[in-house]
RNA sequence: GCCCACGUAGCUCAGUCGGUAGAGCACUUCCUUGGUAAGGAAGAGGUCACCGGUUCGAAUCCGGUCGUGGGCUCCA
């Protein structure tokens, strides 16, 4: 019976037992040294995270969380929520209405509900309250009652948030978090005091929907961050000015790459040659690629008659991202907002084997889709793209294969590019779907078999798939920590049944191919947005638009650097000349700042001995060195796809 | 679409209390002909996003529209 009362908990170097309810406090004493105890925040045991206030009441694994532990941040920057809720209440009136508050990725939020809008004057005046609160080092309590009693609290205090969270809790029991004079309903844990936040820093001010719902009332969000000193707060700080610097939309105009205008339309990106060019470069290559993989290379237009859109059914389900008909000659058109139909229209211009199957047709087909406004932002979503897409129509028996082909092919492509960090999502059955069971079951199979063959970690997106398949994600993070969507492979059970697509099997009967669809780098407008920030502009030189740059020192080499440019531009490279009258310090300066990687430059020697000499953007120089072996050089550097 | 902030020359930004606009870079011309991150001078360039209101007078104050940024939502 004795057992039952007892807990046991070990850690690395030693293992006790504790009667059951006892305290944190009381655990750390025995188990663990004063050091460790002076800078422990929290405990976990067996996983799960306590803090030293609580009793415990299963035993396990035992560790302490100091602020060096992964779990710190986010500890402490939940607690700072709970401060800023309470500056926020202090300063505004406790009419104020409390929404929620969690810790993000990199720091925390809280949301709050006031008639009056919060001013960047106010964000100011909330941090100061805080960091006096942090500086009293008032003590977090927790305490737990009835749901009941609970209800009834934040009834009084007429917080109609909390009301609506306590409603749909299950359990009957939960728990409070009090530091100071606000209360706020909270699974915790939390820091033992607020003097463990060391270094606060309110960043925006952002409108939120309460529960994300367009329907429910907005609230105004608080975004902070919060360090356990005020160095790692200013490194933060200054790794966000860093990201800055490699913004696309920045470097998209000091690069000359694209251009967004208010009179050509938002959303809408019209190329610079030089991005165009890099484009060019990137269209190339996946062209080629796809060849080599098997794929054949399909076009199609713009625009098709609307029946074709209800025939798909993107009427029914796609018609809040498409653009309005428009009427030609009376009859309804419809800007496309994908690529599929028209596929599909051509697998339908005869009758197919299973002999030919897969059949692996691409495009890079231009779409448009209707965006909010609030949601574009630069080339990473627009309302016109340009997607790599393709569809693979196969037998039942190929899904698998091409799935693991496909995803083969596409790190591949994405390695090409120097991404090989990424997130992957496998996302299954949604409530509302088209097709059978079984089906899905054997669609989600694939994906699976095919990840695992990979060896590829993947998270599960429960009922985050489309209603016609299941699908994998690809997601590749910008500077800033935003992961985007680039690669998808989605396999469709809906279409070919709404166009009736079939192939004659081997015993002559009629079957229903499977369809797939999947597009690598996505949309070529938002890869090329994430590849401008993942090089901050500094393009490896089979990418580069301007691989070369030839600088003269005087007017004495013009015409040497005239016939250097056409050498060049006929072995292949991509070059430019800077023949003006201006000093080569300036030249060089400027071919720096376009991040051009290699300069060339010509004066009295090279042009004696018919040479050039390269400077490199790294700032290294090369010893001169005649011009098929410069171009050599290119070549080599082209081929390997690497940065300089 | 919604919340908050913002919109002055191609770019980055000044512009006080309401009195009709300024700098640096870039651009053009001239001088300078120089060896590894800005040589000098002059010139040109603005319906202060757009529309309306207040005022003797609006870049400035107010309202609306459009656009941008940060979020929410959605997605490639």
């Amino acid at each position: 019976m004795k057992k039952l009362a007892e807990i046991t908990l070990s850690t690395a170097d030693q293992r006790k037992s504790f009667p059951v309810g006892i305290s944190a406090a009381e655990v750390l004493k025995e188990m663990f040294s004063n050091k460790v105890r002076k800078r422990t925040l929290a405990l976990r045991v067996g996983g799960v995270l306590i803090d030293l206030s609580a009793p415990l009441t299963t035993g396990g694994e035992l560790v302490a969380i100091t602020p060096e532990s992964p779990e710190a941040l986010d500890l402490l920057r939940h607690s700072a929520a709970h401060v800023m809720a309470e500056a926020v209440l202090d300063l505004f009136g406790h009419d104020i209405q409390v929404a929620i508050g969690p810790a993000t990725a990199d720091g925390f939020y809280y949301d709050f509900d006031r008639n009056q809008s919060f001013t960047p004057e106010d964000l100011e005046k909330i941090e100061t309250r805080m960091e006096r609160i942090a500086s009293a080092d008032r003590p977090f309590g927790r305490e737990e009652v009835a749901r009941t009693t609970a209800l009834e609290f934040f009834c009084q205090q007429g917080q109609r948030y909390k009301v609506e969270l306590l409603e749909e809790i299950a359990t009957d029991r939960v728990s409070l978090y009090r530091q100071g004079s606000f209360v706020d309903l909270c699974r915790g844990p939390h820091l033992p005091s607020t003097g463990w936040i060391k270094a606060i820093k309110l960043t925006r001010l952002a409108g939120a929907y309460w529960r994300g719902d367009e329907k429910k009332p907005m609230l105004q969000r608080i975004y902070g961050t919060a360090f356990f000193d005020k160095k790692e707060l200013r490194d933060y700080l200054n790794q966000l000015e860093e990201a800055k610097k490699r913004d696309h939309r920045k470097l998209g105009r000091e690069l000359e790459l694209f251009t967004i205008q208010d009179q050509i339309g938002p959303g809408l990106i019209l190329w610079q040659p030089k991005g165009s060019l890099l484009r060019w470069i990137i269209e190339d290559y996946w062209r080629r690629e796809h060849y080599r993989h098997g794929y054949e290379l399909l076009s199609t237009p713009h625009i098709a008659r609307r029946e074709l859109w209800s025939k798909s059914g993107h009427l029914d389900f796609y018609a809040e991202n498409m653009f309005s008909a428009m009427d030609v000659e009376d009859v309804r058109y419809q800007l496309k907002p994908m690529n599929c139909p028209f596929h599909l229209a051509i697998y339908q211009t005869r009758k197919r084997s299973y002999r030919e199957l897969p059949l692996r047709w691409c495009e890079l087909g231009t779409v448009y889709r209707f965006e909010k406004t609030g949601a574009l932002h630069g080339l990473m979503r627009v309302r016109g793209f340009t997607q790599d897409d393709a569809h693979i129509f196969c037998r039942p028996d190929q899904l698998e294969a091409e799935i693991y082909r496909i995803l083969d092919f596409n790190l591949q492509i994405l390695q090409a590019f120097g991404f090989v960090d990424y997130d992957i999502y496998l996302s299954t059955r949604p409530e509302k779907y088209v097709g059978s069971d079984a089906h899905w079951e054997r669609a989600t199979e694939a994906l699976k078999v095919a990840l695992a063959q990979k060896g590829l970690p993947y998270t599960v997106d429960p009922g985050e798939g489309v209603f016609y398949g299941p699908k994998i994600d690809i997601k590749i993070k910008d500077v800033l920590g935003r992961a985007w969507q680039c690669s998808t492979i989605q396999v469709d059970f809906n279409l070919p049944e709404r166009f009736n697509l079939g192939y004659t099997g081997e015993d002559g009967a009629e079957y229903q191919p499977i369809m797939i669809h999947r597009a690598l780098m996505g949309s070529l407008e938002r890869f090329l947005g994430v590849l401008i920030e993942h090089y901050a502009g500094a393009f490896p030189v089979w990418l580069a638009p301007v691989q070369a740059r030839i600088c003269n020192i005087t007017d004495a080499q013009l015409s040497y650097a005239a016939k250097l440019y056409e050498d060049l531009r006929r072995a292949g490279v991509r070059v430019e000349q800077d023949i003006r009258n201006e000093k080569l310090n300036y030249k060089i300066r400027v071919a720096q700042m376009q991040k051009i990687p290699y300069m060339l430059i010509v004066g009295d020697q090279e042009m004696a001995s018919d040479t050039v000499t390269v400077r490199r953007r790294d700032g290294k120089n090369l010893a001169p060195m005649p011009v098929d072996e410069f171009v050599a050089l290119v070549m080599v550097e082209k081929g390997r796809k690497t940065t300089i």
